[in-house]
DNA sequence: CTTTTATATAGATTTATTTTCTATTTTTAA
DNA sequence: TTAAAAATAGAAAATAAATCTATATAAAAG
C-alpha cells in the first residue's frame, strides 16, 4: 500500500506514544475518530504496524550494561551460519544479532547487569556456541540516542 | 523498587504485547484486574515502564537498509564530544548512537531505503558534522534477531 | 462527461476496557 | 500480638474501542 501524509504522521505519533486515544489522534490529524480508527486497522492488517509494546528503562532494572560484540565464525558454510544463528537467538541477553558484511560476520548487541555478568555470559553462554572463531567486545560508555521511531 | 516474580512476568508480557487487556493479563497472572492495574500504574510511576510504542515493520516502509557506522572524532575534548552528540541526535536516519570504548568513539545504527540513500546520507549529512575524524560503515546482510524485550 | 463502483469519512450506537471506589485480606513492622 | 501499611478483590462509574448506517469523495467504466 502507499502511505499518504496522514498515514505517515499517524505512524509517527503511534511510534512515539501508542497510548494516545483515537480521539486525541483525530484532533492532531483533523479527521474523525472513525477515519483514524480505520487507518490504524489498515496499517495493522498490512503488517506495517508490526506490534504494540512496552519499552522498559533498562537502567532501572539492572540491565544498564550494554556491549557490542563483533564476531567471526570459523567457516562460512550455510550449515555453520544456520546452526550459529539458531543458537544465538535463544540467548535472552542478546537483543540484536545482525549478519553483516566486512571484517567480521555478526554484530551482537548484548544487555546485562554489569561487567561481571558479561564475563559470565561470555564464558558460559556465548563462547560455548558452535563454530565461533573469534569475538571482540566493545563497551558502551553512554547512550547518546536510542529510538525505535523510523522516519517514514 | 524491588520487582517480584509477578512484576517480572507482567513486564515480559507487556514488552511482548502492550495491547493485552488487564483482563487477559489477570488470567495469565492469576490476579484480579485491579491488582494487575495497580501493578502497571506503579511500574509506570517508577519509570520502569518508560513508554508505550508501536513498532513498524521497516521492510514494508522502504527502510530496510541498515548500516552500522563506526566513527572516530578528531579530538576527545568534552567540547567536541558534546557538539558532535547534539548534532547527531538530530539526524532521523540515526536510530542509535552509542559512545563506546575501544578502537573508535561511537557506534551508530542507521536506517535508510537503500545504498543510494545511504550514500546521500553519508555525504550530505553525517560527514558534514563537525569534528569527525573517520567513519567505517558495515552493512547488514540479514537481521538474525532484533527485540526490545529485556529479560528481567 | 456521466454513471457505476469502490474507498474513505462522519456521527451515532453498542460493546468492551479502564479507572475509581469501597471493603477485605495479606504483609510488614512496632 | 497488635497496629499500620500495602496489596488485592469485586462492583460501579467513566472512558475508549469497535461496530453500524449513512454520506461524501475518489477512481474506473461506459
Amino acid at each position: 500500500m502507499t502511505l499518504d501524509a496522514i498515514d505517515k504522521k499517524l505512524l509517527f505519533l503511534l511510534q512515539s506514544d501508542s497510548k494516545k486515544t483515537t480521539k486525541e489522534l483525530s484532533l492532531k490529524l483533523n479527521l474523525s475518530v472513525t477515519a483514524v480508527y480505520e487507518r490504524i486497522k489498515k496499517l495493522e492488517r498490512e503488517g506495517i504496524i508490526d506490534k504494540y509494546v512496552v519499552l522498559v528503562n533498562r537502567s532501572k532494572v539492572e540491565k544498564g550494561f550494554v556491549v557490542f560484540c563483533h564476531l567471526k565464525l570459523i567457516q562460512h558454510t550455510k550449515e555453520f551460519l544456520t546452526k550459529f544463528e539458531s543458537e544465538v537467538i535463544q540467548l535472552k541477553e542478546v537483543l540484536e544479532c545482525h549478519h553483516v558484511s566486512g571484517d567480521y560476520d555478526y554484530i551482537l548487541k548484548i544487555v546485562v547487569k554489569d561487567m561481571e555478568a558479561y564475563r559470565e555470559f561470555l564464558v558460559t553462554k556465548l563462547t560455548t556456541l558452535q563454530h565461533i572463531g573469534s569475538t571482540h567486545s566493545t563497551f558502551m560508555i553512554s547512550e547518546v540516542k536510542n529510538t525505535t521511531v523510523v522516519d517514514i
